[in-house]
DNA sequence: TTGATATGTCAGCGATCGATGACATTTCTC
DNA sequence: GAGAAATGTCATCGATCGCTGACATATCAA
C-alpha cells in the first residue's frame, strides 16, 4: 500500500489492528501510548510523533519500505490511483 | 530501503536531497518548513511530525510503501540486520 | 587568507502534542 | 430491551513542537 497523507497511514494502522483482533487499548499498551492516541492517528491525525507512528507500525509488523520512484509517465498516475482507493475503501465502509 | 527508526528516515532524506543537489535552505522552502526543521528531522528527530516528514518524501519522489510482512523465519533476521546496517552507517560517518 | 556557500547550534516564543480521566455513543451478544 | 465492550469526545495540563534570527563551524575555491 502506498502512504501519501496521515489519513491513509490511519487507516492502514486500523485494518491492520483489526485483522489482529486488537482493540484500541490493548495496542494502546503494546506500543506504550494512550489510547486518545490511537484514536486521533487512525483517524489521520497529521501532527503524530514519527517515533511513535514507527513504533506503532512495527508493533503490528508493518513493514515500511522507502523508494525513489521513476517520473511517472502518464499525467494522472499517482494521483487517480490513490484517490481512486481511497473513494473505493470509504465505500465499502458505509455499504 | 526498510524504514525502521526516525535515524533511517532521515539518512534516507539527506541522502536523496543531496542526489537532488538541493541545499537544506532551498529544500525547506519547497515543502513550507524552516531550515532547522530540516537539520533536526535529517538527524533522526524523533517527535516529528508526521504530515510534514510525508511532505517531505514527497517533494523528494521518495515512495513510501506499507505491507505486512511473513514472519520471518529465522529468529534473528528483522533485528540483526537492522542493527548491523544501523552500526555501519554511524562508523562510517565518525570514520 | 579572503570570500562564498552549506550546515550546525542556540535562545525565546506561541501553538500543539500526548496523557489522563470522565462521559457519550456505537456495536455486539444475549 | 439489557448489558457489556469498543470506540469516540471533551477538558485540563506539563512538555515540546516548529519558527525566527543570529551566530558558529565546516567546506571549498580563488
Amino acid at each position: 500500500m502506498l502512504i501519501r497523507t496521515p489519513a491513509e497511514l490511519g487507516a492502514v494502522l486500523r485494518d491492520r489492528r483489526k485483522k489482529l483482533k486488537l482493540d484500541q487499548s490493548t495496542f494502546a499498551k503494546r506500543i506504550g501510548v494512550s489510547r486518545q492516541w490511537v484514536i486521533e492517528v487512525e483517524h489521520g491525525h497529521a501532527r503524530a510523533e514519527l517515533g511513535l507512528i514507527l513504533r506503532a507500525l512495527d508493533a503490528l509488523d508493518i513493514r515500511l519500505d522507502a523508494s525513489t520512484e521513476q517520473a511517472p509517465a502518464r499525467e494522472a498516475t499517482r494521483q487517480a490511483i490513490d484517490i481512486n482507493a481511497i473513494v473505493a475503501k470509504a465505500r465499502k465502509k458505509k455499504a
